[in-house]
DNA sequence: AGCACGCCGACT
DNA sequence: GTCGGCGTGCTC
């Protein structure tokens, strides 16, 4: 007897072939059981899926010869259906095929390996775990405010927004919740997410130090981009099996198998880097608010600076207003730490044309260089200078493939293009006139670095030394180790004076950082992009955080943030002067909702590649002309197809559409039904390199 | 997305 | 004469 079973194979959801596919089999297997199938001339890892995908196919399984399943992997326990469940909906919300959410979800391996490198590895016997040093960890006693947001989250059923300050101690209350789950059920499982692993070593030592001495060393597993293959998958299978009772990931995680799981804590909820950039482009923090609401697990979003849309989830019942989805937990205090710096304001209008840094605050980082504390420098643009400019002829940078500049670099005497890579010796006179007399444009961290270098060059540290100055962006660390090595050295004390972009300003303590000054933040006051503002405030607010963080160095001089702007008065400084972020997100949801934007209607944005910008808006228009009926009738906003900012990139023209929507739902069902007219248009625009949906996008 | 098939330029 | 560029089309 022949069963026919469906299987979401790795297909693009616009492929002709984005749903299940049918294959034959002479068992039947379990929803969620892993197979191999034939397709084409390969051999896929597929998914079997539930019964009801049959029915789009089954006029092709009545018609065509049926393949059959070529291997089972019966060692594996199937997939959930409440995992199923979160894949297919990831897949319809974002548009994309369910095979292709659910394929890159899983290891590499998982499909890499063949059939006797599965029997060999899963033979293979853990290796007896190295017993963890039983080191009583030192648990601290919670702070009232600490005991009152655990006793909410315990008597209620979330989603939490934790809105605690750096250094309110909001790693203690995720420590805390996971041990109550962990005591109570002794299959729970917990899933932490954090934006960058890189960056957060400290939070996976903290909770490895306060779970391993009880739980043993694999009770937590982690989850990133930068794991070796076959650690992945050796991870995922502990989660998978229920051996490890906490996964610590970036957002791949929340795709991670876990069937026991009872909490998922998303820290620095507000991080753009939860939005997945390429392929489906979801996000891991609205997933897992689904998942947390799907598996019945309970949901803590935290952050110091919220994200717009949370905070507003988050609000509280007015005449207007119902209240949010969310229940907000405040933690306003910090713990044992010094007082939170003093923020000033420097109105660069008063300071000669130029000025990079004003004398007050050159002034400040002298003194405290010389009494041995710490300084950080913020400045968000790489390189030496973002563009080189022929004095003469007017020549400048540009890139041949983009519509960008490139950026010199002067290490290694280069302009790179930071878009495409493309990268050439700096010329040695204007390419167009022949002039020598070429000169760097604006300023750069490396130019920074160099500059400071030059004022701070006669002081000396307390110990007699002369201060050193180091730089941390993406250049200087783009070896593998180096940021390690790098922050190391900040540590150590061996750095005085720390250069670099928003890299610094993310989750490292810098305990002897007594001053964080932020330059050049004026673009994202004014800026086309309406998310600016916030993440400005975020970074700042982050920023400032990094300072002050040891309670007795903050008794020696107090702490201070130092801003130089040309508009010192504009309403985020004023906030940020009171560290008071409900301030700022009042004014910034006001005008949000003036203007009706997010999260007061949602956004969708299709993008289109093409070797002309004709040819990509072209394809777009039509869409919007395919789609304008029913956009209509939903009241859905189809906004004219427009170059993107940087309009090419690599020789390829790119386009985008803006779709705008008061209504979730809508925008879902008009995308829904939209994806099959673009389908059908695609063939009509062959020059069409490829094209996407990017639902609730984070720039635009 | 892969991968094959297919039709035009510079090399052993 | 072949190796190889990527355009087009198909995969249960």
């Amino acid at each position: 007897m022949s069963h026919q079973i469906s299987v979401m194979v790795h297909t693009p959801a616009h492929s002709g072939i984005g749903g299940a596919l049918t294959y034959e089999s002479d068992t039947t297997h379990a929803p969620g059981t892993l197979v191999r199938v034939p397709l084409g001339s390969r051999e896929l890892l597929g998914v079997v899926w539930d019964e009801a995908e049959q029915h789009a196919q089954s006029d092709h399984a009545a018609t065509m010869q049926l393949r059959s399943v070529a291997s089972v992997l019966e060692s594996l326990t199937p997939l959930s259906a409440h995992w199923r469940q979160l894949v297919k909906f990831a897949a319809h919300y974002y548009q994309r095929s369910a095979g292709e959410v659910a394929l890159s979800a899983l290891p590499s391996q998982l499909r890499d390996l063949s059939a006797e490198q599965w029997a060999r590895r899963l033979k293979r016997k853990p290796k007896a775990l190295a017993a963890f040093e039983s080191t009583t960890p030192t648990i601290p006693t919670p702070t009232d405010e600490q005991a009152q947001v655990l006793a909410d989250i315990a008597a209620h059923k979330g989603p939490f927004l934790l809105f605690g300050n750096t250094g309110s101690g909001k790693t203690e209350v995720y420590l805390r919740a996971a041990q109550s789950v962990l005591e109570q059920n002794p299959k729970a499982q917990i899933l932490v997410m954090v934006p960058e692993i890189n960056l957060t070593p400290q939070l996976e030592a903290r909770f490895r130090a306060r779970f391993a001495p009880q739980w043993g060393t694999g009770c937590l597993v982690s989850m990133h981009s930068s794991l070796t293959p076959a650690q992945r998958l050796k991870n995922w299978l502990a989660a998978h099996s229920g051996e490890a009772r906490i996964v610590l990931g970036t957002r791949m995680a929340v795709f991670a198998s876990m069937p026991h799981l009872q909490l998922i804590v998303v820290d620095e909820e507000h991080d753009p880097s939860y939005k997945q950039q390429e392929g489906a482009r979801y996000s891991a923090r609205d997933l897992a608010v689904y998942r947390g609401q799907l598996e019945g697990a309970k949901v803590i979003l935290g952050s110091a600076t919220p994200s717009l849309e949370s905070w507003h989830q988050s609000r509280s019942a007015t005449e207007s207003e119902p209240a949010g989805r969310y229940m907000r937990l405040a933690m306003p205090s910090r713990v044992g730490q010094g007082a939170l710096p003093l923020v000033r304001r420097v109105d660069m209008n008063r300071q000669p044309y130029k000025t990079v840094f004003s004398n007050h605050l050159l002034d400040a980082m002298r003194e405290r260089v010389t009494r041995g504390e710490q300084i950080l420098v913020l400045l968000n643009r790489r390189g030496y200078a973002p563009v080189l400019s022929c004095n003469d002829c007017g020549w400048k940078s540009e890139c041949p493939h983009c519509s960008a500049y490139r950026v010199f670099h002067k290490l290694d005497r280069t302009l790179r293009c930071h878009h495409c890579g493309f990268t050439q010796p700096v010329p040695r006179a204007c390419p167009t006139c022949g002039n020598l007399d070429i000169s760097p444009l604006g300023r750069g961290t490396e130019q920074l670095e160099e500059h400071l270098a030059e004022l701070l060059v006669d002081l000396r540290r307390p110990d007699g030394e002369p201060i050193r100055i180091a730089r941390i962006d993406a250049d200087s660390t783009r070896l593998k180790g180096e940021l390690e090595r790098q922050l190391a050295e900040v540590h150590a004390g061996a750095v005085d004076v720390l250069v670099g972009t928003q890299m610094i300003a993310k989750g490292h303590d810098f305990r002897r950082v007594t001053l964080v000054a932020a330059l050049n933040t004026d673009g994202a006051l004014f800026s086309s992009d309406f998310r600016a503002p916030e993440r400005l405030f975020s970074l700042l607010m982050q920023a400032a955080g990094r300072a002050g963080r040891d309670a007795n160095m903050s008794l020696v001089s107090p702490c201070e943030m130092w801003v130089q702007s040309h508009h010192p008065l504009h309403p985020l400084f004023e906030a940020l002067k009171q560290h008071d972020y409900p301030a700022f997100a009042e004014q910034q949801l006001k005008e949000r909702e003036q203007a009706t934007l997010p999260p007061f209607s949602f956004q969708a944005l299709v993008r289109a590649e093409a070797r002309s910008q004709e040819t990509a808006q072209g394809f777009l228009n039509a869409a919007r002309d395919a789609g304008a009926a029913l956009a209509d009738e939903l009241l859905v906003d189809l906004y004219p197809a427009v170059p993107m900012t940087i309009q090419r990139v690599a020789d390829i023209e790119r386009a985008q559409m803006l779709i705008e929507c008061t209504s979730r739902k809508a925008l879902q069902h008009f995308l829904a039904h939209w994806q099959a007219d673009m389908q059908r248009l695609r063939s009509a625009h062959r020059q069409v390199i490829r094209w996407a949906v990017d639902v609730d996008p984070l720039a635009i």
